[in-house]
DNA sequence: GTAATATACAACCAAATGGTTGTATATGAG
DNA sequence: CTCATATACAACCATTTGGTTGTATATTAC
């Protein structure tokens, strides 16, 4: 079902950009809506240039890409890489699974 | 069906541990088999003291626990927190479908 | 054409991160 | 009891991160 695989230093990418809870609320309205650079940086209380370097962030991360429309740059979110990221975390569910049901296997051969 | 939310701060904690390979590992083997402090020590190229501080990332952020048994800590993989970041994912993708489904609803509108 | 707007990007700085070594403490083995 | 093992934790250091300001460039408005 996976299309193609995360590398490792995409996945640390990705995981980083979304530790920081504005750039996960510039993921939130960008999946959301059309949003331009410069409405971002009129939400958040920092710098236009902070704004944008969170943006690149999230860009390197794949989490949004920018579309360029006149001198304005439109940030859109990337539901694909969010799934992704869900994906990996799967995998990871599978494995306690793993475990329950070894310990599930066991505890049946034990009570005859 | 949540049953208590991850504050911002627990939400950072717990992608910042994600977002290195090393701890990664971590989790996946704690989820699927009892591990040892010592034992995730002697897999990794590096220091005792290095791997006992990313066990500790992962402590504080939910993703892991320790217990003592004896001298030795044995570490966990939880799955529920893997759960509530998933869902916290989902949420981000519900916010995508809204904005298709509005699109959609546009566009039956423009054509009718 | 000129002025205003939207973005890009470099240089700088404080704080956080991710590693190290060294030392201390608790438990198990013999 | 003594020694080895397992862990904890402090102090230190280089690099990365997340912000700043300042300057440059492209596009739109008038």
């Amino acid at each position: 079902m996976v299309v193609y695989e995360l590398s490792e230093e995409q996945v640390n990418k990705v995981f980083r950009a979304l530790a920081d809870a504005t750039r996960r609320d510039i993921v939130r309205r960008t999946l959301n809506e059309e949003v331009r650079v410069s409405d971002l940086a009129a939400s958040y209380d920092m710098s236009f240039a902070a704004v944008q370097k969170h943006v690149a962030a999230l860009e390197a991360a794949g989490l949004v890409t920018k579309i360029a429309r006149g001198r304005e740059r439109i940030v859109r979110g990337q539901p694909d890489t969010i799934r992704h990221v869900k994906e990996l975390l799967t995998a990871y569910e599978d494995l306690w699974r793993q475990r329950v049901n070894r310990l599930d296997a066991f505890l049946a051969d034990q009570t005859p």
